[in-house]
DNA sequence: ACCGGTTTTGACAACGCTGTCAAATTAGTT
DNA sequence: AACTAATTTGACAGCGTTGTCAAAACCGGT
C-alpha cells in the first residue's frame, strides 16, 4: 500500500503527463475529453488526492478562506449568536467549493493586530479574507490586510461602502421601518437603546430610528435615548434607565438582540408586562430572540446569507472569473413576535 | 522591496547556509549562540517570515488544528455555546503556539462523512484533529480519522475513555453531586430529562442522577424521567410532560442547559415559580444559563480548557516530545445560582 | 602538533504540485 | 497535399522549505 499516490502516479496509470493530470484536477480547459476520462479513471482507481500544501506552494494561494472577527472573548462575551451565523454562512459556501474555513477572532484594542494579521496571511495565504463588523470599518486592520494584498470582503462596512468586495445589509432602512411598525401600533414614546459606536453598521440604525420617528410624525427626544455598547448587561442598564425617569416609553427598540433581551430581563424583574404594557423590539435575530419569552420582534440580519456570499466572492474571484463584485446588499426584514403589541391606552 | 524574502535572503545577510536559517527558525539545537544571533537579526532586518506552505510540503505536516464537530444546522439548532466554548478553547491553545484553527461542522447522519473527513485531512495535513463528543464516540468517525494517521484527541468519549488521546470531565460524578445538592435542599421528587442518547458523555449524567438518588437514599422512579434530545424545543416538551403529572416534581435536572432553559420558559409560561414551586437545574454553563430569568444552577463543564487542552496535546505532540498523553480527566464544578431553592413545603 | 570525538555547518536532494513555453497533434482551407 | 491556425500535450523549471549526510570546525588530552 505504502504511501499516498502522487500526480506523477496518475500520469502513469493514465499514460499522459503530470502536466494533463493537474489539467484534469483544476478543470482547466483545451483537454480533450477522451483523456479527461483516462485521467478521471487513473484518480479513481487510485484514489488519489492532491496535496494542497504542494499545490499552495506552486500557486502561491491556498483554498482556505479565513474568517476574522472581533474577539467576545477578549472582554466579555456579547452575540455569539452572531458569530454561528458568519460562520454557518462561510461554511456554506466552503463546503460546495471544497474550500475550508480557518477563523480567527482578534482584538482590535491589542496594538499589534495589524501585524498578527499579517503573519496569518503570509503564513497561511489563504485564497481570501472576510472580515466581519466591526472591524471591517477600522482603517487599521483592513490597511493590514489589504497590504498583503489578499482578496478581502468586508462585511457591513458601514462607512465607504461604495467600495467594491463589500457585502452589506440596509440597516438603516429596516430601523426605520421597525420604528414606523411600532409608531403604527399606536406607540407615541418609542426609546433607543444605541450601541457600541466602533459599529458603524450599528450606529446606521440609530439613524434608520431618527428617520422612522420622522416619518411618523414623532418628535426625537435625547431621553428616550440610551447608550450601550452591544452587550446584553449594558441592555439591562439601559432599560432600567429608561424605565426610572416619570414618563416612560411604551416600546425600546435596541440596536442589538442582546441589548433587547437585556431589556426584557429588566421589564421580567421589574414586573412589566410585555408586551401589554411596554414592547420591545431588538435587531439581528438571533437564536436567543427565539428563546427568551416572550419572544422577540426583530429585523432578521441575514449574516449567515451575507457570509455566504461573501465567501463565495472570495472562492469564485480566485478562480480567474474576476467578475468584478460591486458591494452586494442583502435586504434585511422584520420578524414580528410576541414582544410587540399595541400601545397601552 | 518587491516580494517577500525567502530563506536564501536571510542566509545570505547572515552569511550562513539555508540549512542554520532553518535550524534557528526551528529552534533546532546544535546552532552557536553568536550564528543564532546573526540569523535572527538578518530575520528582523528582513522581517522574514517562514512560508508554511513550503513547510508543510517539505515536513508533510501543517500547523493547523482541525476541530471537528457535530453540525447543528444540519438538523436544529441546538447548544451553540458548546461549540463557541470549544472553539474559544482550541484558539487559547493555537494563538500561543503560533498555530491556526479550522473547522469543520459535520453531520455525522450522512453516509459519507468518513470520507469527507479523510478528504479534509489529506488534502489540509492538519497537525491533528480534535473531535468533539457526540462525534468523538461514534466508531465510524474516530476510525476514519485514525486511518489517515493523523494525530486525534478525542473530548468526551464516553465509552473507552481508558485510551489515550482523551479528553473530558467527570460528567457522572458531577450530576450525582447536582443531585445530591438537590436532594439536601428537601427535594424528594426530583425529575430528569436525558439527553440524546447518541452523546455518551451526556448518557453518563443520566447514571450520575441515579447515583445521587441513591447515595440520597431517594428511590428512582420511571415516571420522573423524560426523554430530550438536548434542544432547547426537547427541553420544553419534557417539561410538560413531566409537569402534567399528578405528583409533580419538585425539582427538575436536565442533561443539558439547552433543555433546562426549555423547561424554565414552560415553568414561566405556566405561572409556576422558580425556585418557590420548582427548582431547576442543567450542565454545561453555556451562555444562555446566565441570561435566563432566573439564572440558571448548573453545571460547569470546563469545555474550553477541555478544548485547550486537547490542541495543546495535538501541538506539543508533534513536535515530537512524544509525552505519551494518557486521558486526562479536567473536573466539572458546579454552579449555583437562582433557579434552585428549598423543596416547597 | 596530532588524534579521536563531539559539535556545528553546509550541499543538495527531496516534497508534490503549477506555470511557462515549446512541441505535437488536429482541424480547417485552399 | 500542402499550409496555417487552433487545439492539445508534455518537458522542465520553479515554489520555499526540511531532511540527510558528509564536511568542517572545535575540543580536550596527549
Amino acid at each position: 500500500m505504502s504511501s499516498r499516490p502522487t500526480i506523477f502516479d496518475v500520469a502513469k496509470v493514465a499514460g499522459v503527463s503530470i502536466k494533463t493530470v493537474s489539467r484534469v484536477v483544476n478543470h482547466e480547459p483545451n483537454v480533450r475529453p477522451s483523456t479527461k476520462e483516462r485521467v478521471d479513471n487513473a484518480i479513481a482507481v487510485l484514489n488519489y488526492r492532491p496535496d494542497q500544501s504542494a499545490r499552495n506552494l506552486a500557486s502561491q494561494r491556498s483554498h482556505l478562506i479565513g474568517l476574522v472577527y472581533d474577539d467576545p472573548a477578549a472582554y466579555e462575551m456579547p452575540s455569539g449568536g452572531y458569530i454561528l451565523d458568519l460562520q454557518q454562512g462561510a461554511l456554506e459556501a466552503c463546503r460546495s467549493a471544497h474550500s475550508e474555513l480557518l477563523i480567527h477572532p482578534c482584538d482590535f484594542r491589542k496594538k499589534n493586530v495589524g501585524i498578527e494579521l499579517k503573519e496569518l496571511i503570509e503564513e497561511t495565504r489563504p485564497a481570501g479574507i472576510i472580515v466581519a463588523a466591526p472591524l471591517s470599518n477600522m482603517p487599521k486592520i483592513v490597511r493590514a490586510i489589504e497590504s498583503t494584498g489578499t482578496p478581502c470582503v468586508r462585511l457591513s462596512p458601514g462607512n465607504d461602502s461604495s467600495k467594491k468586495l463589500t457585502v452589506s445589509t440596509n440597516d438603516r432602512e429596516a430601523s426605520a421601518e421597525m420604528t414606523r411598525y411600532l409608531a403604527g401600533l399606536g406607540h407615541k414614546r418609542i426609546a433607543f437603546i444605541t450601541g457600541d459606536p466602533d459599529h458603524k453598521a450599528v450606529a446606521k440604525r440609530f439613524l434608520g430610528y431618527q428617520d422612522g420617528l420622522k416619518e411618523s410624525g414623532l418628535e426625537f427626544s435625547e431621553t428616550l435615548v440610551a447608550a450601550g455598547d452591544n452587550s446584553f448587561g449594558s441592555g439591562e442598564a439601559c432599560a432600567e434607565t429608561l424605565l426610572k425617569v416619570k414618563k416612560t416609553p411604551t416600546a425600546i427598540f435596541a440596536a442589538n438582540d442582546d441589548m433587547a433581551a437585556g431589556a426584557l430581563r429588566v421589564a421580567n424583574r421589574l414586573g412589566i408586562d410585555v408586551p401589554g404594557q411596554l414592547s420591545l423590539a431588538g435587531f439581528d435575530d438571533i437564536a436567543l430572540a427565539r428563546q427568551v419569552e416572550p419572544a422577540l420582534t426583530t429585523i432578521r440580519q441575514p449574516l449567515d446569507r451575507m457570509a455566504e456570499t461573501a465567501a463565495a466572492m472570495l472562492i469564485k474571484g480566485n478562480s480567474k472569473d474576476k467578475g468584478d463584485d460591486g458591494p452586494v446588499v442583502i435586504p434585511a426584514t422584520i420578524k414580528i413576535r410576541e414582544s410587540t403589541g399595541p400601545a397601552p391606552r
